[in-house]
DNA sequence: AATATTAATCGTAAATTTGCGATTGATATG
DNA sequence: CATATCAATCGCAAATTTACGATTAATATT
């Protein structure tokens, strides 16, 4: 955004929709998500032996999915389990559903 | 992308899928897209003054929608009459149902 | 032919994204 | 306590996105 010249109100439905877009607008994360959704749960090492990316690049896409409510980590120390978040993914689900009808 | 290292080979319907997400992760272009859906079809100008924003801005996001293949546009001199590419939005529809199933 | 309308494109600026290597912090193991 | 492992974070650089105003190109209208 330049100027902050741009000040719209958005329908909360529109920026929510657009916020779990953007999670999915990487083909990396979307795989991490198919690998996450395969294996039910992963750990960040795992994802590193599947993708050949830094360790510190696939952090930061675990960081936003996870940001977006599509992930969440569980410590298992001195590893961390990532799973798919359920109830969120269900919400993204009808939202593009009901969008995309 | 740095230093062009990174060079995975993703599954294409990761490609397609993240390409129509990236086309949805702007409130504005979700909003454009419903806007559209209501109308049928619209002209830009009909936008611009629904948005608060510039109409070299909305182009921009027209041309975005129209580049990833939710949308196109038809010429009536002097406008242009967009409508939703039913055929691809369909395909977007059956790829997020898959995916988030 | 001159003017008005419409929408794309250009040029620019700021913010964000994407990627990497290096470092750090936390926890386990010897 | 020293060391190894794991994953987040930092610092940086390049590319992309987002936004704007100004200009341009194409078509209508007078």
């Amino acid at each position: 955004m330049n100027r902050a010249i741009e000040n719209i109100t958005y329908a909360p439905m529109s920026v929510e929709l657009a916020a779990y877009a953007k999670a999915l607008s990487h083909p990396t994360r979307v795989e991490i998500l198919m690998h996450l959704d395969k294996q039910a749960c992963c750990f960040t090492g795992d994802l590193v032996d599947v993708f050949p990316i830094a360790q510190s690049t696939i952090s930061q896409h675990l960081k936003e999915l996870k940001n977006a409510g599509l992930i969440q980590g569980e410590l298992r120390p001195p590893k961390i389990k990532y799973c798919i978040n359920k109830a969120n993914w269900e919400k993204a689900r009808v939202l593009f559903n009901d969008f995309l009808k």
